[in-house]
DNA sequence: ATGAAAGCGCTAACAG
DNA sequence: CTGTTAGCGCTTTCAT
């Protein structure tokens, strides 16, 4: 690293014999300076080594050509697809991505809300966890655009995309297709992921007749492989084993099903398993896991152009609310036969 | 998103009745500040809804909040606990993270170290892939410090950290001792990984007394689960079986294990492998990846620090490179009893 | 087509 | 302890 003397469009002007404003005309590409001035200065920035300063043009413009992604935890492998889409519409539109990791964490997701204006950011998408009540109070007090990845009602200044129907409601219909009469649920906290994902599965037992049997559920401490391993004890144990098992995301799937499998219990002849992401290691783990795609990178793209339309646009269009269609990728652990 | 009509410490200056340098010391915390005075202040600032523009502050101290982390792309298994890692050390420092993909291109690289003073950063982790040519000068000119992920000689103005040997070395060094005779390579392109991964396969059979056969090695395009599948067909479409093989990663071991096993060729019996990277997916397959940990994690966590140590002492102190011990995970694709 | 000058919002001497 | 005064490096009217 060389201590550049830090070279100035004010150096740069004083060689080429010019004035700043002609400089940055140069430097912007605005049309209307003479070619021969033109070659002049650019000489003298050649010369010199002149790069412009961009905190000075952001303070001037306004203009910081950054937006931030928050998301819980980057290590949950549903992330780095959306990161990345969401890094890959960024670069097109010459900007760069700020990661922030809030852990679901109610404070933290509101700290970062609060201090937006500290992040040299022109917008954020944001992905809530823990859906703390001030939310929507914070998101309507932003300093910059908000995109949601999530639903959180009408009344919220912010751009939306989420899912036309929860995932779980795919998890729970696919299970009562295959027949299961016994579903049981496991996850982590019942309130976490705004409650759907729990809630899909009091609301599929009931549109399809089934009784609710408190001993089916397993709630863990968070959303982990681990989960799904105590899931699997304590389901093991029950005096009637489930035949079905709605897990709220792929990472309690597996670990399950691991579990299971261990103890001789068979899945899928035994027991079905279905989890939600679609996360890559759901068909790499033995059996593969059926699974209800979220469409990590469909989201991500979708509402990094959300997010630079209104950094474009401002408030004047309105605002938009895009859905997605959940899919069920059916795999081993919820059909006998073997499928790619 | 309010439209706050943009209130400066003048503003709050005038509303206190005292000057703009007083409010400056007071969002400061400098010491030396009557009470009074604070409180007459912080009122207005209360009242106004004031919020330092950092920005702005930034132009005067030159001081970003922000450090980049280059890599090639987050959707790699491996990256996501080393990006985690970068995240936590820089928000305990009070900076962000900025995201950059280079997709391991050597031009994208380059352009990242070209374009870096246009990026509000203080500092750069980089990790090259390509390791292009121009890659030490570019670093050597750097306008920000620029802390090393891998090896890349003492003429370089950057802190480096990196492991003691080749994770190959390891791998290869397994196979022989559980009695492989006849060792594969299945990769991507052989310069990549700065030609270490594939340069450790000729190594590790030399220093064995090994032959080395042409046909025990598969390159594919690039370091995926596909190249992973695509290597299986072809060695098992050898005249003679590979009783080992040695995975450049693995994603690449991954692919590998599941197309060996489609084809009835049993992993380890037939076939042992070792892949490298220990990512979260080895210990999910089936069967389990023995596999060599590079660390990813303390890598980070040691590279963001080593780097907030430069950002803060600039040049004086002397370079540093940190080197990290590899470790061998056995798992069950390199041994016949089941191994936790 | 180019120059002069006035800030953007903040920090940091230097006075007082 | 607090106020005054210069800028940081750039953009942007407004003149010329």
């Amino acid at each position: 690293m060389t201590k550049a003397e830090t070279v100035t469009i004010a150096d740069v002007a004083k060689r080429a014999g010019v004035a700043k404003s002609t400089v940055s005309r140069i430097i912007n590409d605005i049309p209307g300076v003479k070619p021969v001035t033109r070659n002049k200065v650019m000489k003298a920035i050649e010369e010199l080594g002149f790069k412009p300063n961009l905190i000075a043009r952001s303070l001037k413009t306004n203009m910081k050509q950054q937006i931030a992604l928050a998301i819980d935890d980057i290590r949950n492998p549903f992330y780095p697809e959306l990161a990345w889409a969401v890094e890959q519409v960024a670069k097109e539109h010459g900007y760069r991505l700020v990661l922030l990791n809030h852990y679901g964490n109610a404070s933290e997701e509101l700290s970062i809300l609060r201090r937006m204006h500290e992040m040299h950011i022109d917008g954020i998408i944001f992905l809530s966890i823990s859906y703390p009540q001030q939310l929507k109070q914070y998101i309507n007090h932003a300093s910059v655009p908000v995109c949601l990845i999530g639903k959180l009602g009408d009344d919220v200044n912010a751009d939306m995309v989420y899912l036309t129907k929860p995932e779980g409601s795919l998890a729970m219909e696919h299970l009562v297709r295959i027949g299961c009469t016994n579903i049981a649920y496991a996850g982590g906290p019942k309130h976490m992921h705004q409650g759907t994902r729990y809630a899909s599965y009091e609301q599929g037992l009931s549109v399809n007749f089934m009784p609710f049997k408190e001993a089916n559920v397993f709630i863990g401490s968070d959303f982990s492989m681990q989960t799904g391993i105590q899931a699997a004890d304590y389901l093991a144990a029950l005096p009637q084993l489930p035949d079905g098992v709605y897990a709220a995301n792929d990472l309690v799937a597996i670990g399950l099903i691991q579990r299971l499998m261990e103890k001789g219990i068979r899945v899928p002849e035994d027991v079905a398993v279905v989890g939600v992401d679609d996360i890559s290691w759901s068909m790499i783990a033995r059996p593969r896991v059926t699974s209800v795609s979220n469409l990590a990178g469909e989201t991500g793209r979708i509402a990094a152009e959300l997010l630079f339309k209104r950094i474009k646009e401002g408030q004047s269009t309105s605002l938009s609310q895009v859905q997605l269609e959940p899919r069920i990728i059916v795999r081993e652990s919820s059909v006998k036969v073997t499928m790619a």
